[in-house]
DNA sequence: GTAGGGTTAG
């Protein structure tokens, strides 16, 4: 029985006209029903529908309710469709508050800004008054610190601060627009006791690049005299030990989750397979998955990009096609990213067009700017840089940073200087404060011998207040994280990673290494270049690793920047040289490295 | 009835 009619949702009714609207809160409840997100989701989609069928037939009582309209405007996003919710709520014949707010949320879910910003004023120039909802979405959709700033003040204006959900929504929301202080400060005034802004702040330090802090946080709940995490708190540590790639940390917080007797739910789950993967224990992450009894789209994402972001292509397009033949779940954007990357990550050219085109076709999703992306990157890395360009003019959407930087990044990998100054040019316009881009723009200059222009991009770089993260490599050894920046003389076995580097050094040298001197930053002689190179964070590291563990072992190592193509060959023949697996994680993606070979066939 | 916690490229 695929197909659901009223009769078998328990709607049919024998009352006569006059008290139609008696069963408008039970048609609220059955729609407000029609939410999950598993693999049934197909089924709740037919019901949600066969029922908003009957809700336009059954009559105008029925048909006009507040209610029943706002769980229609609820209902069809979560199913992907975004029109029938517009179109439903604008021509409801009244409205109220939680009418605004299901709409609000809707547009702030979905990323629509502008619209979300527009409903909102729209909303009070009606005469509505926003609630905690209302500004806790608002909060929720301000990407710029000002607006932030004013829903603060509107908080505060209204009396509402003290409200838990605001609260917890603020902190979140500074954190995510990077001003971690006052997500800190709103957290040391609020009472401790409310869970909401422990999770906030954890989650908010994780996932901003403050993992470190987030882990603190949350040891500091575990310890707590009247508060003990829940599953959400678990969340952030595990989202913190993905970022640091502390797999042992990570390991001990799985344990210490299901000894406190929670249970691994699809969103626990989740977490852990990204956790695992993102520390390159993909078989690890792998069980999890496989015992999963109910995965969603979510789950299948996070396993097809766990695949993908360790180099395994065939396993996530495997993964990617079991998920079609034997479930009911439509991909979305999120899966075509991770499979466009994974694509063009292994130079799988031919296959990236294809599900770049059957998004379309099959799934009728249209690409956004994060698979223009990975077709530009795809084509890009395969030296097809003037395809590349036709293709981004070709663009029916106004190309943004990230498709501009994909080409800028290809062009220094295939030394294409003109074309890259351009594709350079283009992204500066953009205002983009991501440090990344102005480094690949220096070291086009820097290849070429340009250091007047490589001051240049610094100063831009400083008077648009963007600042380059110094670069910072990590172990874990048996718990405890050992950490280098470049040139890092203070580790007290200092004296034994330079030696053990020399001696690595004198062996690929009579292999036949060149160190490529292109990559330093400096105006300065090549002798000194050469010395720098050789202290870059992840060989300190990685010189570290093989000091401290048995022979055999494999490495791993975590880098906060993309690991460079020098650092990338060395880490090669250190490989071979030592007979050891070396795991490295960068900024983007896992290189596991092995007999002299990178699983990521040098495409990165 | 409406919010918040899992997945995404460059």
């Amino acid at each position: 029985m695929l197909t659901p009619n009223v009769a078998n949702l328990g709607l049919q009714f024998s009352c006569s006209m006059n008290c139609l609207t008696r069963i408008c809160p039970l048609i609220t409840l059955r729609l407000l029903a029609c939410q999950s997100r598993g693999s049934m989701n197909w089924l709740y989609r037919n019901i949600g529908r066969a029922i908003h069928g009957y809700v336009v037939k059954v009559g105008r009582d029925v048909r006009d309710d507040v209610s029943v309209n706002s769980a229609l405007v609820f209902m069809y996003p979560r199913f992907g469709d975004l029109d029938p919710a517009g179109s439903i709520f604008w021509s409801m014949p009244e409205r109220n508050v939680v009418a605004w707010n299901t709409m609000i949320s809707v547009y702030a879910q979905t990323g629509n800004i502008k619209e979300t910003w527009g409903l909102f004023n729209q909303m009070l120039v009606e005469g509505f008054e926003a609630n905690e909802i209302t500004l806790s979405c608002m909060a929720n959709s301000s990407n710029e610190l000002l607006q932030g700033m004013m829903i603060h003040g509107l908080v505060i204006k209204i009396g509402l601060i003290e409200d838990e959900i605001i609260g917890a929504s603020l902190i979140d929301m500074y954190a995510r627009l990077n001003s971690l202080v006052d997500a800190q400060k709103l957290f040391d005034v609020k009472p401790r006791s409310e869970m909401g802004s422990w999770n906030s702040l954890i989650l908010g330090y994780a996932k901003n690049g403050y993992p470190r802090e987030a882990l603190n946080l949350f040891y500091r709940l575990r310890d707590h005299r009247n508060l003990c995490p829940n599953s959400i708190s678990f969340l952030g540590a595990l989202n913190a030990c993905a970022a640091l790639g502390a797999v042992k940390e990570g390991k001990v917080i799985h344990d210490y989750f299901v000894n406190s007797g929670f249970k691994v739910d699809r969103i626990i789950g989740t977490s852990l397979i990204d956790m695992y993967s993102k520390c390159g224990c993909v078989d690890t992450a792998r069980d999890i998955f496989e015992g999963m009894k109910d995965k969603d789209l979510v789950a299948w994402s996070a396993m097809i990009s766990g695949h993908g972001v360790n180099g395994e292509v065939k396993e996530a397009i495997k993964l990617f096609d079991r998920m079609r033949k034997n479930y009911h779940l439509k991909p979305d954007n999120v899966i075509f990213t991770s499979i466009l990357s994974a694509c063009s990550h292994s130079g799988m050219l031919e296959e990236g067009w294809f599900y770049f085109n059957e998004m379309k076709r099959v799934y009728g999703l249209e690409p956004k700017q994060e698979q223009y992306a990975c077709i530009v990157d795809l084509l890009g890395r395969a030296g097809k840089l003037d395809e590349s360009l036709d293709f981004i003019k070709e663009m029916p959407i106004e190309p943004d940073v990230s498709v501009w930087g994909a080409l800028l990044g290809a062009c220094r990998i295939h030394n294409n200087m003109k074309l890259g100054i351009y594709a350079a040019e283009k992204l500066f316009e953009l205002e983009t404060k991501d440090a990344g881009y102005y480094v690949l723009l220096s070291n086009l200059y820097a290849a070429i011998g340009r250091w007047n222009d490589v001051k240049k991009v610094r100063e831009l770089m400083k008077s648009r207040g963007v600042q380059k993260p110094p670069g910072r490599s990590w172990v874990d050894l048996n718990g405890s994280i050992h950490e280098f920046f470049v040139g890092d003389k203070s580790h007290p076995q200092s004296d034994k990673i330079y030696m053990k580097l020399d001696e690595l050094g004198e062996k690929m040298k009579e292999m036949g290494y060149i160190p490529d001197t292109n990559l330093v930053l400096h105006d300065v002689d090549d002798e000194v270049k050469e010395e720098k190179l050789t202290s870059h964070s992840e060989r300190l590291a990685i010189a570290f690793a093989l000091i401290n563990t048995k022979h055999g072992e494999p490495i791993r190592v975590t880098k906060n920047l993309r690991v460079c193509a020098d650092c990338h060959r060395t880490t090669k023949l250190i490989s071979k040289i030592t007979g050891r697996k070396i795991i490295v994680r960068d900024a983007r993606r896992f290189h596991h490295f092995e007999g002299g070979k990178c699983s990521c066939a040098d495409y990165w």
